[in-house]
DNA sequence: TCTGGGGTCCTGCCTCGG
DNA sequence: TCTGCCGAGGCAGGACCC
């Protein structure tokens, strides 16, 4: 694969004909973001985690990743792995912040930006290309210098003609490079690959079709569709046959609508009691309000999500004929599927989920049905006076600890 | 190893109404 | 009036991704 790889400070440029369509990926974004202040840290095991029992590294520097550290790695895993491994607990509002910076850099050379999640995000630059005399490569290269001139971060660059080939390139890039697929060789890049390289490929899909003889993706390939319709569903099968075969037809897709907001928490020791268990529904609640009023959003679907002490996961879910946004109502559904449907024993985790989602205007008369508009009122307040005074500002009486009161 | 939190999508099952 | 068919929508669970 080293055939693809563009060195930097590079005079000559691969074939890029035809390849509209970059992943830029941060390099460790989160612990980078944090270096940026303590750059004393640069070059040692660093990871970002909660810090709790049950915490998970968020990110690792790639010197931890030389002790085998990954992300969603339990900390006291990685921490047996390296004894020398600095954590470092997240900073609200840092990545968000440095990743709002980058997308706006992507925006200077094309509108056509889909963020996939802080750290990465394809580019169509396609149409870019005449209007900047450039090409793909060239604007690659662009994109490496500008980031690390301005935020101080190193990230990757997949050029190809689909969105797929790119991500899998810029994998390949990692760290600090970038990877350019002609697109006459796109088959020739995707064969040799194992097939848990193919998006939609997990765990369980990977033993399934490794059951089946086929371990690479040229297998899949060849495979006929029929079969792998039948052993993995229509849809998947389909996916898979397509990928492997070089095609993705998924265009670039600045903004999307948001299906689902949800929040969830794993309690450090397992909680019995079902009060607590609703107190902590009431948290929740009052979180994915905030963030669908925020938004401008409503939802009719309420689900919760509970996790016990054997790892064994329910959901509970409820339609409701009116579109929510307030804690209150979104908390009384929750706390009913927990005491009407939920078995009961030790909780590890519990989550709440608003789906179904509309914007406020779209359920507009809906508001007119609404049983407590008051409430509403009230937590739009809060929602102001948090803005205002920080997020402990205005809490629920019941939240409230014994010190506050 | 002992498994976070935020999501999306798919599948299978069930119910309901035309 | 009863029955069967079919599609839509709700629901639960699972796999996957970052």
């Amino acid at each position: 694969m080293a055939r693809y790889r563009v060195t930097t400070g590079a005079t000559t440029w691969p074939d890029d004909t035809g390849c509209g369509l970059l992943h830029v990926d941060m390099d460790a974004f989160f612990v980078s973001c944090e270096l940026r202040t303590r750059p004393e840290l640069a070059g040692k095991p660093v990871v970002v985690s909660g810090g709790g029992p049950r915490s998970v590294v968020a990110a690792a520097s790639y010197a931890a990743r030389e002790f085998g550290v990954r992300s969603a790695m339990p900390f006291s895993t990685a921490k047996r792995l390296c004894p020398r491994l600095i954590c470092i607990t997240p900073t609200p509002g840092l990545y968000g912040e440095v990743s709002k910076g980058v997308m706006e850099v992507f925006r200077e050379l094309t509108p056509l930006v889909e963020p996939l999640s802080l750290d990465e995000a394809f580019l169509d630059v396609s149409g870019a290309l005449k209007r900047l005399d450039s090409s793909p490569a060239r604007l690659g290269a662009w994109i490496r210098e500008r980031v690390a001139a301005d935020f101080g971060i190193s990230c990757s660059v997949g050029v190809a003609k689909v969105k797929f080939v790119a991500k899998l390139a810029s994998g390949m890039a990692k760290p600090d490079g970038m990877v350019v697929v002609p697109s006459a060789e796109t088959l020739a890049f995707l064969r040799p690959l194992p097939v848990s390289a193919l998006r939609g490929v997990g765990k369980r899909t990977e033993e399934q079709l490794r059951q089946q003889g086929l371990d690479t993706i040229a297998d899949v390939a060849a495979a006929p569709l029929s079969r792998l319709r039948r052993s993995l569903g229509r849809a998947l099968g389909e996916h898979l046959y397509a990928l492997a075969n070089g095609h993705d037809e998924r265009k670039v897709v600045p903004e999307s609508p948001d299906k689902s907001i949800g929040a969830e928490v794993t309690f450090d020791v397992d909680l019995h009691d079902r009060a607590a268990l609703g107190l902590e529904l009431l948290r929740l609640s009052e979180r994915v309000a905030a963030t669908l009023r925020r938004r401008g959003l409503r939802g009719r679907t309420v689900s919760i999500k509970v996790r016990f002490a054997d790892f064994k996961t329910i959901t509970r879910a409820r339609t409701t004929a009116v579109g929510v946004d307030v804690a209150r109502d979104i908390h009384r559904t929750a706390v009913e599927l927990l005491t009407e449907h939920a078995p009961t024993g030790a909780v590890r985790l519990i989550g709440v989920r608003v789906e179904g989602l509309d914007t406020e205007s779209d359920g507009e008369q809906l508001l007119f049905e609404s049983p407590e508009p008051r409430w509403r009122d009230a937590e739009v307040a809060a929602d102001v006076a948090r803005s205002k005074f920080g997020a402990a500002a205005v809490r629920p009486a019941s939240l409230l600890t014994p010190r506050d009161q």
